[in-house]
DNA sequence: CATGAATGAGGCTTCATTCAT
DNA sequence: GATGAATGAAGCCTCATTCAT
């Protein structure tokens, strides 16, 4: 039985993550010494070795916690009782994302995560599972468009979502590169696009000269 | 081995290039040390020095290689006389990324390129240059599909331009964390929202309930 | 072994500028590495680089610590009631300097400290106040002889005192280089000139052949 | 026979020696790399490496230059038919040496080779046989005061020729130091002291109080 | 003779981590 | 549990020197 409260610990937790996200949004992951992090969290070396057991540790538990910060983000969108049109619901989401890249955001250190994930295995899992996840929502949201029949019922949702994925990750790259999209400027061209029809009249059968340069095999998509 | 030709120095260049571009492969910038590079290069220390004035140097110039290798993705696709469906661009241009991921491939460091971005001002600048440049090319695509009139007249080739960034982008992000997606899927995808009605039946005026949420003031895109 | 007391710094401070000062008497400011000072001192780099930011820093600090080494041979000899004869003021300096010398003295890196000063501004800064400061004393035993009478009315100490500062500067150079030189040698020297009737009849007065070679305004001496 | 003449080897000699010297005045000996003389000569590395084997054997070189411009200055004072007042030669011997303190002046890096010495045994004595030849002149200086009469018949011509030579060596770094004497300033001290009756009225004799301190026995001085 | 690209040992410094207090 | 001084491996970079041309 420890001589500290759960409660104490947790808080100290999350004061030392708090400190080292800060310091990660302002000079990244590597450039970051624990040093800095010490004095930025108030607390001593040994203290913060008391709650991770390496900065590897650290990183990985930031990367886990921006898991449920971007969830919460669909759940509420999807939680409405019925859907929004699609490129509302882009512009909301992408609203939201805005919102969290306020000063010492989650959201702005996102693309070192994945970076990171390029080159290492463990936070590749890591982070591998919580794109999955976010992937799944937007392919729940194919699926209930295609449910209320505002979607073709032989379209793949799968691929709907691999497409809405790729826009919201997309538009943080941009965002934070050039920072004059917003959720408006999203809204505006998902709109477009969408009333248009600009797509091909069939699908693409198999066999087409596309395929020899698909390098994967089309797998079953969120199946883990 | 002195009074060598500028030929030399650019081959000896480019041989320090493609070896750093390997090991931040495999490691990343900030995990690869110079000695890495040095062996894979099979030169000295000094002589890397002698055509990179520090690793920093070195990571801005793997960054600033990228750029036309994007450019020449897009550029033979807006070659050919008429444009294709909108979904098959994608996935053209997915289709070449996917080329450009084989072992050593540029794009695999693309990410961290955009994650150094985030907080090193100088790679910011840089990044958002070649950024910005492949941008102007779906804006260009865009305003081409407006011109032969598959496009409404008073749509935002701008908007259309940053949705179309988005999508790629984060396509390789999704491809290099799930490694699912293909240039098919997203072509599928594509295809199903263009040929869709899932978009507001009209524009989003403003004071708008979304507006609160977004940070910047609507500028005009892709002005510089 | 945190929460050290302030002594206990200060005691490491002065282990590591004694173990420099050992390195810089055997090897000189720039042909010993740090790894020799860790060595020497016996502690490591860290532990090192926790009292001093870089070895430019070291050796500032080695050449602060002078200071009050020299003015203590002086405020000993003008702490006498009465001062003695000139040459025996010299003299004693002198053997005061030479105690000095053995091994580990500080006064034999005082050259390397005069050397660096002339190139480089910050130790220059910091010589000269020393210098300043040593030449002062000699100014005030100037002042003393002329209050007792022993030095004309007219006599200008500040010149005195520069020569006096020449002398001892000089010697010290000239022990370090030919060794044959001792406390005894310059008193006798002293005395032949100042009980001789060597100098000018009379003060050369302004316009002198002399002057053309004369760089610099003759300004008051010791004024800062 | 060398294909190129002795006169253009001496001359590129002296070229790069010239070079060296700015930069060593500019940077010190030992911060001044290779590249930077090679840079200032104008020269390659590999013709600088024609005329001198290693960069010690370049501030050797440089030293031994020294030495004559030295002794010019006190030739030209003593090839005068009468002996000027001994302030006078001792101004005039320090406005010679200002004189060669401008912008590359050999005499500005005089302190580093005396420093040089102080550890590195080879320059010790290559330094001691120009510093010893210089003193001899000052003795030469006061054996023919004693010879005209003017010093004691029993005075020592080497302890006068210690003291001279300190006068000198000490103002030279009093000079770079502070900036504020001038040859003017020394005469007039040296002026006072000579005409002044400061010096003890005898000879202290051995066994005296002073000689615990003195840690060489007394030899012939300039005999080597 | 001259060139200057290349070498590679070694210098200074940082920083993740430990452990005595 | 908390502290922070100490560790020391390893990183980046410089620079005296060589040698193929």
């Amino acid at each position: 039985m420890p001589r500290v409260s759960e409660e104490h610990r947790e808080r100290r937790r999350q004061q030392i993550l708090d400190a080292a996200q800060r310091c990660f949004v302002r000079k990244g992951f590597h450039k970051t010494s624990l040093q800095e992090i010490f004095r930025e969290s108030g607390l001593s070396a040994g203290a913060v070795y008391g709650y991770f057991r390496s900065k590897d540790d650290l990183i990985r538990a930031i990367a886990a916690r921006s898991e449920p910060q971007v969830s919460a983000i669909l759940e509420e969108i999807l939680d409405t009782g019925e859907l929004p049109p699609l490129d509302e619901i882009v512009a909301r989401f992408a609203a939201g994302v805005i919102e969290r890249m306020g000063s010492g955001g989650g959201i702005l250190i996102a693309p070192q995560g994945w970076a990171l994930a390029t080159y290492n295995p463990a936070v590749h899992e890591a982070m591998a599972r919580i794109f999955s996840n976010t992937r799944s929502w937007w392919t729940r949201v194919a699926e209930r468009l295609q449910d209320d029949g505002r979607l073709a019922p032989d379209a793949d949702p799968h691929a709907v979502g691999a497409v809405l994925t790729s826009i919201i990750t997309g538009f943080i790259v941009q965002r934070l590169l050039l920072g004059d999209v917003d959720a408006e400027t999203l809204r505006e061209g998902m709109r477009t696009l969408l009333s248009s029809d600009l797509g091909s009249s069939e699908a693409v059968g198999v066999g087409n000269e596309l395929d020899r340069a698909l390098a994967l095999p089309v797998r079953s998509l969120d199946a883990g």
